[in-house]
DNA sequence: CGGTATCCGAAAAGATACTG
DNA sequence: CAGTATCTTTTCGGATACCG
């Protein structure tokens, strides 16, 4: 869809359809990819398109399997990637917020798909794993 | 965006929307989404999105990358999952064809957003880490 | 060709303790 | 509360050797 692979000249029997864009795109399109395709990431994106902003404590509440390090962690790269904005209020005990930004929430509804898919998918996976592994 | 309603009664300040879908499907649909959520997996979807049946070395070659051995591991892991076959022809020397399935398509579509996402977007994510580092 | 098996160093993730 | 620092464990990925 968006990958390349400048072949040269051949005819080709198929797979004739996109091509040839510029390489170093392609690379950085596929190290966004390699950034953005993290499991953590398209699990606070969701976090966020559903319950709206959020502080550092709640969105660990939400998703309990994340660990302390993995969460500011991932909440500091997507900050950086202009996901998200980090608002810090001078109180004590000390509050922070996270919320989406136009960027991230575009993200997040282009990951919307995945969700579906994985919803409305589960079980055909599920047996696709059970009868490969009675074999 | 996929989990759901049929909340009791609660009035609550807000994040009324979704919540209190069993959990165990959420967990499952997580699981999936942490499985599917790969760099390579996504990459390998693409390519055979892009490319139709193609065969291990050939594989290899689109994907330059990908290490041997993360090449067969997410290739079994993707046949495991019933996303794509794997068709040995007995011939010598031996040929291995890996080919989508419509289950592996409908999710690699899925994933389709995100690739122009991940295009339309480059620059404004490149710009928000200089904007970011530069403080 | 299309793998599997093994070893190894590097990187990522997890657990725990401490702090402004 | 919202982290940072540190240590341990797991996973990743390259290199190499070997096989049907």
């Amino acid at each position: 869809m968006v990958t390349s692979m400048s072949d040269g000249i051949e005819p080709s029997t198929k797979a004739r359809e996109s091509e040839v864009i510029d390489p170093r795109i392609e690379a950085l399109v596929t190290e966004l990819i390699g950034r953005v395709a993290d499991k953590w990431t398209m699990i606070l994106l969701e976090v966020f398109e559903e319950h709206g902003e959020q502080r550092f404590t709640q969105i660990a509440r939400l998703v309990p399997d994340i660990s302390q390090k993995m969460l500011t962690q991932t909440l500091r790269r997507m900050e950086r990637d202009g996901m998200i904005t980090r608002h810090v209020h001078a109180v004590v005990p000390p509050r922070v917020d996270y919320a989406l930004t136009p960027l991230g929430s575009s993200l997040s509804e282009a990951f919307c798909g995945v969700w579906v898919w994985a919803a409305a998918n589960l079980d055909r996976v599920e047996r696709a794993r059970e009868d490969f592994d009675a074999r």
